[in-house]
RNA sequence: GGGCUCGUGGCUCAGUGGAUAGAGCAUUCGGCUACGAACCGAAAGGUCGCAGGUUCGAAUCCUGCCGAGCCCA
């Protein structure tokens, strides 16, 4: 971070003193290989057109022009890269900053507190959460760590679709087998839930509601549905938590209905022009945004449409002031999405609705595919799989890939702790510090304190190498931030432990002569707060040992 | 039929218009009488699905086609 804006900075200073523009697709980056450099820029290629000029004839003016304490070379790449290398104190001060910081390094300002809700895991409340939900949960959740982490005012939120007709079939599900177990031959129903669960929720409501046995079915129903919604909510609740989730508001689908959220929103469409009545039944004019079709809002029957609830659920959303609203869903519902930007749009918040969607979780076990399906019970649920292999590989799993491929889970292999599983990999290292650390302060050598000469003592390549990884790190949290991508910080957390296990082959640190121990000591301790910080960032812990 | 997403070493994946396309696994070879070998090093392995286009430059952007998955009809 300190390096990028440097060299923004005074590459500005020069550009502007030749009266040229400062052009918008500059690039500064650490190049792929460093011995082209500690960063690169492109702003002579990219001036160019601008100047009228070579490339490599304004590069020669920039270079000639620069005149800093902390560049220590510059060199012209063939095409017209600027390769600046830093000077090794500028790389050791990384180390003040970490050290100032602690378990804040790597935060920034760069939201400004723009504030932002994520909305995820989301599932209706007929069953526990499965696998799926588990990736979309990983997801989200790391993705407020990272929100807030650069700068965000965050909201996470969990929508509980509480009134629809899967709620219904929920309580049709419970009194099917709640009248089984009475012995009374029930007809069973076309469309029910079939889980094991289903029976066990049954005995409850037989347990709390004993004089259920005589009301009419209507309404034993009801009392089923309420009693099982109650404890599926509950349990997935619990199931979240202990997989480190949070959800700061529960939001009620039927809340909305009943404070009237629901017409108060039609009649904004309607004085927007964006809504008309036609066949009995009311429309949503989603072609003017672009859909292939006008969508029902309201029936000619008299029932409004899930998309109706959506549209009033995110008018609500905005109406309580967020500027970003990222909503994160199952990829199988996809073709909702441009229908409902078209909603957004027409509700004049064009822009503030990302879309993440996830994947599916193909879940296996040894290689062999384990069959999921909620209607037919056979599933392998979220606790199941937590309780199996940790939440801690569960969540590096589903944050180490790109959330809109789709992602193969092997509990065999999650459960190893080997190098297919990388949580354990960055665990180790982290470990591994305090190993060292811990022996250090048994032999009474600690790092060194910051102000010290030692530093100076830090001088091999492996520590330069591990210098520069460490600045990066809250550019890396930000691009995480910018594109929504967890995986980001998994990814740069993989680069630095591998750099870490790496140094820790090549020099041995507590038994070098002790002003370079300390140095040394006082690296390492750098290095475990960072890497401490990027798995707070996917929720995953950093243990001491392991 | 229309739409969305994805095609990168044998496998799983990174790669936000930039330099010789990178990791891990698997394979082969090597490294513990020093801080944790849950580790490290080396070798081998690629026409970035195919064909055009945009430009100084394309795995990346655009168009068409092929293939996989999903959604809608």
């Amino acid at each position: 971070m300190r390096a990028k804006q440097h060299l923004e900075n005074l590459l500005k200073g020069v550009v502007e003193a030749k009266g040229w523009p400062w052009p918008d697709k500059a690039v500064i980056e650490p190049p792929k290989d460093h011995k082209f450099g500690d960063l690169a820029a492109n702003v002579a290629m990219m001036l160019a057109k601008e100047a009228k000029m070579a490339p490599r004839q304004i590069a020669e003016q920039i270079v000639e022009a620069i005149d800093d304490p902390v560049v220590s070379k510059v060199e012209i790449a063939g095409p017209g890269f600027l390769n600046f290398f830093f000077t090794p104190d500028f790389w050791r001060e990384t180390l003040a900053e970490v050290l100032e910081r602690g378990d804040a390094y790597g935060a920034s300002d760069m939201g400004k507190g723009k504030r932002v809700q994520v909305e995820y895991v989301s599932a209706n409340p007929t069953g526990p959460l499965h696998i799926g939900h588990g990736r979309g949960a990983a997801l989200g959740d790391s993705l407020a760590r990272i929100l807030e982490k650069s700068g965000h005012d965050v909201q996470c939120e969990y929508y509980v679709n509480d009134a629809g007709r899967q709620m219904l079939i929920l309580g049709q599900s419970i009194f099917y087998r709640l009248s089984q177990a009475l012995d009374r031959n029930p007809p069973e129903p076309e469309d029910y839930y079939r889980g094991d669960y289903i029976q066990g929720i049954a005995a409850g409501v037989l347990a709390q509601h004993p004089e259920i046995t005589d009301l009419p079915d209507a309404e034993a129903i009801e009392i089923c549905r309420q009693y099982g919604m109650a404890v599926i909510l509950a349990g997935i609740k619990q199931d979240l938590k202990d997989f480190g989730v949070r959800h700061d508001i529960w939001f009620s689908e039927t809340s909305l209905v009943k404070d009237g959220k629901v017409d108060e929103t039609f009649a904004d469409l309607r004085a927007r022009g964006m809504a008309f009545d036609q066949d009995g039944a009311f429309w949503f004019r989603s072609t003017d945004l672009g859909d292939d079709k006008d969508r029902v809002l309201r029936k000619s029957n008299g029932d409004t449409t899930y998309f109706a609830s959506d549209i009033a659920y995110h008018d609500n959303k905005f109406k309580r002031g967020f500027d970003l609203v990222v909503d994160i869903w199952g990829a199988d519902h996809h073709g909702y999405v441009p229908r409902m930007q078209a909603a957004v749009e027409a509700l004049g918040k064009k822009g503030g609705l990302e879309v993440i969607l996830v994947q599916l979780v193909n879940l296996l076990r040894g290689g062999e595919q384990i069959a999921m399906s909620t209607r037919a019970g056979e599933f392998e649920t979220l606790k199941d799989v937590v309780d199996e292999v940790g939440a801690d590989a569960a969540r590096y799993i589903f944050l180490s890939r790109k959330s809109d491929s789709k992602l193969d889970f092997d509990l065999e292999l999650v459960k190893q702790k080997s190098m297919d599983n990388p949580v354990y990999y960055v665990q180790y290292a982290h470990a591994r510090i305090h190993s060292v650390l811990r022996k250090g302060a048994d032999m009474d050598v600690l790092p060194a304190p910051m102000e010290s000469c030692f530093l100076d003592e830090l001088t091999t390549d492996e520590d330069m190498e591990i210098l520069r990884i460490l600045e990066r790190f809250p550019d890396t949290v930000q691009a995480a931030a910018e594109t929504l991508s967890p995986h980001v910080v998994s990814n740069y957390l993989q680069e630095l432990a591998s750099t870490l296990h790496k140094y820790y082959t090549i020099h041995h640190v507590l038994s070098s002569e002790k002003e370079r121990c300390r140095a040394r000591l006082l690296l390492m301790l750098c290095v475990a707060q960072v890497l401490k910080n990027g798995l707070a960032l996917l929720g995953v812990s950093a243990p001491e040992s392991m």
